[in-house]
RNA sequence: GGUCUCAUCGUCUAACGGUUAGGACACCAGGUUUUCAUCCUGGCAAUCCGGGUUCGAUUCCCGGUGAGAUCACCA
């Protein structure tokens, strides 16, 4: 039997990181084992609707590097894969039940309803809907709520993720099956969905965990097999008190990307917030999570989402890039003025910059001097522990010399320059805390810039040469 | 409050009942003869509490405590 998950969102609201971990995992298992990953969008809910979410979520998902292999825009046998055409099929499925006498009609008013609630509240003990069963409900014509007619017993099952669990039979309860809009609730279209399209493994969020007993029941009922479930826990904010939300200010996946992290770098820190495959490997890339990945091994309580490993990571991602890969990957993040440079010129300030990029939008402040005349800020000088000792004399004298000696360079680069700055120790008489952070300042302008001979090879004799010279 | 679940450095985590409780991020210190970053070396730092079971519990059991999830005509 082939593997088939799938990755089931409602188009509500954008995707988080912490919403798109369940996807990756089910895209996980499907992959490891040469199966087929689903994508199919619940919208059954038409007041919470946001326009604008399905397309969001999808460019989400092929923006980490999570493909589907059905979906709305690819389609296969057991669509269609957008629950609200559907509608025929969870009619069919109700049918169904009302025929074996397992769905009846809901009779009672919203107001009935909290009224019984409230009720329960006084009395302090959880309001259970069938203990208001009606006796003769009346025949479903549609216009109201349809609901389940549970049998109430007691579960021992297994999940993938949490391992046994068992709940009494007090929980399970007579829930909706179609709202009186004509809808299906997820309760019920999810289970017809997972059935008709053979979905194997259900992996989702913990959230679910509670509802299980009803969902099983309704397997029963259904005479329907039961697939593998996971469900993981969430991943928490900084602060670990609740699962990672919009509120806490999580960013969506496309907002990572915006920001300069690469898809690999967001797909192995999801991956590993949580799970690791019990040796001591701290990152991995997408064909070993393939390999190695495994739904037993997810830790049963929520991470916290931890942005300075994410930070990390993403910098060792960038690092391992060949040249030409990361260069592919930077041309958004260019300063402007960058724009109308050589592809070599570029990628050789490419090349000292890689190992200081944390992010790719890091490029633009790490590299702008190679570009454009940077803003002069004495402040560099005057705040410098060094240079703040020396005299505005003393400081013209140096950048003097030091224009001196590189004027008489007959070759420009980086070996040369360095001898260059060699004989201006020796020359100057002053240590190279003194001499290169000053020569380092006045041509860059920036707190911190790569090595100093390779950053003024880079920048060119002519240039290094009127910078000093506007400098003194 | 009911129900379900969970609990190892600040964070992410490893450890068939026997380890000086390991690794990584972060942080701190040193090195790579300028800064920043990379890289290397070192340092700081944890088994929630209380009972059992056992020759021996991070590990098994019970009880606390703490945390999370859920109790909708939302998913």
């Amino acid at each position: 039997m082939t593997v088939r998950t799938r990755f089931a969102p409602s188009p509500t609201g954008f995707l988080h990181v912490g919403g798109i971990r369940a996807a990756l995992f089910a895209y996980l298992v499907a992959k490891q084992a040469n199966g087929t990953f689903v994508l199919r969008i619940e919208d059954t809910d038409q007041k919470r609707e946001v326009p604008g979410s399905r397309e969001h979520l999808i460019s989400s998902l092929k923006a980490i590097g999570i493909d589907y292999d059905e979906g709305p825009d690819r389609p296969g046998v057991f669509g269609p894969y957008v629950q609200s055409e559907r509608l025929d099929i969870y009619k069919e499925w109700a049918q169904k039940l009302i025929d074996s006498e397992r769905a009846y009609a809901d009779p009672y008013t919203p107001d009935q309803l909290q009224e019984f609630r409230d009720q329960a509240t006084r009395e302090k003990r959880a309001f259970r809907y069938r203990d208001h069963r009606p006796k003769n409900p009346p025949a479903w014509n549609g216009t109201t709520p349809l609901r389940f007619k549970s049998e109430p017993k007691a579960y021992n099952y297994n999940d993938a993720v949490m391992g046994d669990i068992s709940t009494s039979a007090d929980v399970v309860d007579d829930f909706i099956l179609i709202k009186s809009d004509g809808y299906p609730t997820y309760n019920f279209a999810h289970i017809v969905d997972d059935a008709t399209m053979q979905i194997t493994h259900v992996i989702r969020g913990q959230e679910f965990i509670s509802s299980m007993p009803n969902y099983l029941n309704l397997y029963e009922a259904l005479d329907l097999t039961k697939p593998v479930f996971a469900h993981a826990p969430h991943i928490m904010n900084e602060q670990g008190n609740k699962k990672l939300g919009k509120r806490d200010g999580a960013k969506d996946v496309l907002d990572y990307i915006r920001d300069g992290y690469l898809p690999e770098a967001m797909m192995a820190f999801i991956a590993t917030l949580g799970w690791n495959d019990g040796t001591e490997q701290e990152i991995y890339t997408k064909s070993e999570l393939v390999k190695k990945f495994s739904l037993d091994r997810i830790q049963r309580s929520g991470a916290r989402f931890d942005e300075k490993r994410l930070l990390w990571m993403n910098g060792h991602f960038i690092r391992e890039l060949s040249l030409d890969e990361l260069y592919g990957r930077v041309d958004f993040f260019w300063p402007e003025s960058a724009k109308k440079l050589s592809e070599s010129y570029k990628k050789e300030v490419l090349a000292i910059a890689q190992d200081r990029l944390k992010t790719l939008k890091d490029l633009p402040h790490l590299t702008s001097y190679f570009f454009e005349e940077p803003q002069r800020d004495d402040k560099l000088i005057s705040d410098n522990k060094q240079l703040k000792k020396l005299s505005e004399t003393e400081v013209h004298g140096l950048l003097k010399l030091v224009k001196n000696e590189f004027g008489k360079l007959d070759d420009w680069n980086a070996k040369s320059i360095q001898s260059c700055l060699n004989q201006l120790l020796e020359i100057t008489g002053q240590k190279p805390g003194v001499l290169f952070s000053l020569i380092r300042i006045v041509t860059t302008w920036a707190p911190f810039s790569p090595q100093l001979n390779d950053t003024l090879a880079l920048l060119g004799r002519e240039k290094t040469l009127e910078r000093l010279d506007r400098a003194s």
